[in-house]
DNA sequence: AATGAATGAGCTTTCATTCAT
DNA sequence: TATGAATGAAAGCTCATTCAT
């Protein structure tokens, strides 16, 4: 199964078209997110959204087509709720990574299966695939000239390739969250927190605060 | 799809049919790198070994069976191949590690879609399902018992977590080769393997050696 | 091959459906009734009422399934036509016989087949399958309680066990029609009508009208 | 699935392997009584018996061949149980009559299964097929010339069609015991034995005997 | 736009039979 | 003769997709 046909340019809906439409891809993510990709029916979809098959056909050109859908409004979550982060107030580094990997955590596990298929998917050629290709590489590449940053400014160590690292961290985080989902790992939120981060941190060479005793 | 089925328990073959079953275990090794679980066709793994249909249902019960035998397959091989690296040589921690994780990286490239399947298969309650968890488990315990044993040492950082970090370090080494592959990244395997032996080294508190200018 | 998967609980169809559905399992009793259900192929019944395969699987889950609604349709059959008898006349108990076991054996010679594989089949414990057992009871006990009726009325012998002999008439009844039909007997059906009467009424004590010379 | 092809004819064959065939018929006659034909598999009898497939093929053209070997067996068991029952002995009509019917439910229970098959089978043209349409007719001949020569002695109603009435009671009873078996019934053999008896004698007009009270 | 009955390509699986050893 | 690995035709079944209404 290739992800390749693709959507129809944007056009013009009614809003209760619109509505319908939010609601199919939303059923589509619940459904991916339970079952994956390839053992997801056209049929559940629809059935959990109350439409028939012929709807989901005016809607979307395929059961790919969908899952495009389905992971762009991913990504978009991620941009808001990242976004959302920037308050304005002052933080040291390393509480800022942990406030940011924290807000990651979250998302990456309500979505769990859906990011495992994201990484999974190799080449697609079509626009979409193309699209969200960039969109997860914007993630690595945030990290990557966060880390340059802190090296041009004397906080990280020289040696650390940014390219390498920023990927290895990225798929760290992601596939850290898949697993403990998937595999059912009985494990504490705010303490993944602390750990990844300070993993993060002491690869690129951020100072770690130590616990007062 | 799900991983249910078992073969048989071991049953005496013929040599000539041990070597039909090894050979298409390899063809299945090989269809599902390449093409994933879902998009492989028994008749490609056929195909592949140059059997008939009825040739694969005489040793497998399924699609998911043969599947399961790979993915055994694969752990023994990373099993052998891990030790065949003690070779009585001395070496630093972060020598020992690098070397390692080397051999990882190349196994791990090698095998990087069953890699990924392997990772996204959540819960099959078959006994060879429970098997390939456990083994799985069984290099994440590595890890952590070696994580373990430097802290007692005083090698390693008192506030790190074993149980967290030595999973977050193989999820980090597995999906970073298997993206490596599905996204076709381009790198060099050398500086990968330091790099990433960096962040290990780093993140447990062991000297990594720096560079002679 | 066993039946045992069955349909789901009646749903609403659209009309246009309901006779694709009636259509079909038309077909199926058709073919069932030349060549049995082993040798019934889902494509001879689908190119009988010219669909598709796939349409076959909208309305049934597998070929017992269907061979399960065509027996139910049978049995109504035989409901509909008993029933259809009772017209009020007045008529001697012997003459009655005959008229039923007349029409019965039209019906079990039209259905041969059908009713040999029925005869055939065992404990199915599907809902189906039970429920057809009971319909097959149903007509033994319908001869069952008239010949204790008449026993009440001191027209049947004493020492006949309405059991046994009810159950004995009704399959020397069913299995006289499936060998006239699989074996190619060349018979007369008024004679046959009359000699199988002539058994009934003399097993149980009725008298059995002389033909005037 | 059609009883066509032929075996070869009787070739001279080593004790040894006499005693084999023997041992395969026997076991394939166990199969077909447990499952029928269709869902009988060669591979069932060949595990049962012990040989190989191979072997199989050297006694046996086909599964069809296998099975009509089973049926000529029991017919001669049939023919060797009957044969045994003439001792000699002065018994009236209705007591050789219940001798024999008790001797053939017992043989018949014990290969419902089998029986049910015969029943089914529609003109195989093949001359095994051919002969045990003969030999099921021999039975059935058998009653129809005792019933003529109970009529020619007086001792039986005029208006009683040999043919027809010889048939039906073979169809009665055979059926009967067949539906015992495979229905599950709870019946007792003795009553049985007696209540068939007595529909046989009252349909061609024996005297049945009263129970002394 | 929405429906859902109908489609059919394409897949998995079975098992009687063959044949090299 | 005996073996059992190998065969492949033939079937059942699935499900994304289409299209008349």
């Amino acid at each position: 199964m290739t992800v390749s046909k693709q959507a129809e340019p944007t056009k013009t809906r009614s809003p209760k078209a619109e509505r319908t439409r939010a609601r199919m891809i939303g059923s589509a993510r619940h459904v991916f997110n339970r079952v994956g990709l390839a053992d997801a029916r056209v049929s559940d979809i629809v059935k959990h959204s109350r439409v028939s098959h012929g709807t989901f056909y005016t809607y979307f050109t395929s059961k790919e087509d969908v899952f495009n859908h389905v992971v762009l409004e991913f990504f978009d979550d991620i941009r808001v709720t990242i976004e959302a982060l920037s308050d304005g107030e002052r933080r040291t580094p390393y509480e800022a990574i942990r406030r940011e990997n924290l807000a990651y955590i979250k998302l990456l596990k309500a979505n769990a299966r859906i990011v495992g298929l994201v990484l999974m998917h190799s080449a697609s050629d079509d626009p979409i695939g193309m699209r969200y290709r960039e969109d997860a590489l914007y993630f690595m590449q945030r990290a990557e000239s966060s880390i340059r940053s802190y090296q041009d400014r004397g906080l990280a160590h020289e040696d650390v390739n940014p390219t390498y690292v920023s990927r290895a961290l990225g798929c760290m985080l992601e596939q850290f969250c898949v697993q403990w989902v998937t595999q059912g790992w009985n494990l504490d939120i705010d303490e993944a927190a602390t750990q990844l981060t300070n993993i993060w941190a002491r690869a690129i060479g951020l100072e770690v605060p130590q616990p007062i005793e």
